[in-house]
DNA sequence: CTAATAGTGTCTATTAGACAGTATGTT
DNA sequence: AACATACTGTCTAATAGACACTATTAG
């Protein structure tokens, strides 16, 4: 059958122009949440849920906005490669970071055939300390569905708007195909990349404690509440909030005063309880 | 900035080659079950979970098993590559397909650089016919885990074994990092593959209606319920089960009789109760 | 005092786990 | 009759949803 008569011999021999290369990058979605202050001495300030952006300088697609993200170099694994940016971009490193779906349509680059793999991560915004690449900004994300279209807005230094159609692909687990059928200021395929995050978060945030990636070390069950409304788009019921955070969380004998209404103990997260 | 004054004008320019190329591919677990026979005539078939292997026939991993797959050709959208090659390897079409997970070590191939995005499909055996490629074949599914390691049996023209170490990544969420310890027969990194299917399948059988993928148009409350208890690779209480399916399946006025028991009356599937 | 949020108590409805029991075919 | 599976009834424990209530601060 084959021409060789060991493995050695076959690589030694491998030729491996036999197939078509591509190239890969990886786009990574980071997520976060942030303040909006509220004029209003008693109320709390309100949580947004938001997004990390790149102004592109040059082409393709130059002056939109797009995902942090680059190609992944020959000598590098996969992994490492969002790790990479990730690091450049924030200059902060152990953030949580996840696979989260490859694109791989012939057409989703105008240079040339691009395979990219996307990831999601999500950050403290405390950890910070403004030290965001130049180009790069934050976007508040809101979005509600009607009609099986997804529609949403980034809130950032522009307004981004796009719209999404979904359509039920299969009835046994309820996926649905994406469709991008409005965007404007987005590169690439990134409008379903960013879905596919939002819609990833909002999954695991219900059964897990990812969460917590994005809160500070000190919090008040307050703020956690608003975090998960946010993500989640609904409000939740407190006592039933309480009931089942309560076994997440650790209270400590700090408090937070001087907002305008009762003082609330700070919390931290109770690591191994998922 | 830029020294191109359009986007036109910089992709007529572009050269492809400022990034290195690499291959890729897609490994597709396809998953199923199958009956097997147990000498008493009172009792039922087992129920086995199994996965379909083919053997490699020439380097690399020269006589080694390993999943179904090919490259992702150029001009095809990454995910229609497992559907080409899964009506090729079947000889049947719609099947259930999700995208699992890429897998991009730089040393996962012997032979160069080649990043794989690995698909989970499920079949219903009664819909093959027989008509599987020659040098495929089904394995059945056992496995336990142990101190963090993950032992894995397959079982069919050979017995295939092989044992994966699983490390805590990430409290807040329970991933794993899967490190393959002991692996004689199978080709690449597809341990991995094939556990990360098996995790994955373990997981939606829970909360989704995905295992009616597999079943066939008719089948029995008990043969359904062997089915759970093989993927869960734990026992469920009778009454729980049923109580839990009946709103997912609809009972005909059909009957499967000659069991050497109480005969029973076979389901279908309730489409759009998930 | 009031506005606003913090935090608790409790009723009810629903669901999950466990076990015991009855039903009905084949050999 | 004996066996094996089919299928049901019911008790209990745990959980989720809803609502009403009390507590405490800044201004």
């Amino acid at each position: 059958m084959s021409k060789y008569n060991s493995e050695e011999e076959f690589l030694k021999n491998y030729d491996s122009s036999v197939f078509e290369k591509l190239s890969m990058t990886t786009d990574i979605i980071i997520f976060s949440v942030s303040d909006e202050d509220v004029n209003n001495y008693r109320k709390l300030s309100k949580k947004k849920f938001s997004v990390l952006l790149v102004k592109r300088d040059d082409y393709p697609f130059k002056d939109k906005w797009c995902l942090p993200g680059g190609f992944i170099k020959i000598d590098e694994d996969l992994e490492d490669a969002p790790v990479r940016i990730l690091a450049n971009e924030t200059n902060i490193h152990n953030i949580y970071l996840e696979q989260l779906y490859t694109f791989g349509s012939v057409n989703r680059d105008p240079r040339m055939r691009i395979v990219s793999t996307s990831y999601m991560a999500l950050i403290d915004k405390n950890r910070l300390n403004d030290k965001l690449n130049s180009n790069a900004s934050w976007f508040n994300i809101e979005y509600y569905e009607e009609d099986n279209v997804v529609n949403v807005t980034l809130i950032g230094e522009e307004i981004i708007t796009f719209k999404i159609k979904k359509t039920l692909k299969d009835l046994t687990t309820d996926r649905y195909k994406f469709e991008v059928i409005e965007n404007d200021k987005l590169a690439f395929d990134h409008p379903l990349v960013i879905l596919s995050g939002i819609e990833r978060l909002k999954n695991k945030i219900e059964y897990t404690d990812i969460v917590f990636n994005m809160m500070p070390k000190y919090f008040t069950l307050g703020e956690l509440q608003q975090v998960y409304e946010v993500i989640l788009n609904k409000k939740l019921l407190d006592p039933a909030f309480r009931r089942i955070i309560s076994s997440k969380v650790i209270k400590t004998d700090k408090i937070k005063t001087g907002e305008g209404h009762r003082p609330s103990y700070l919390f931290k997260y109770k690591k191994g309880t998922n």
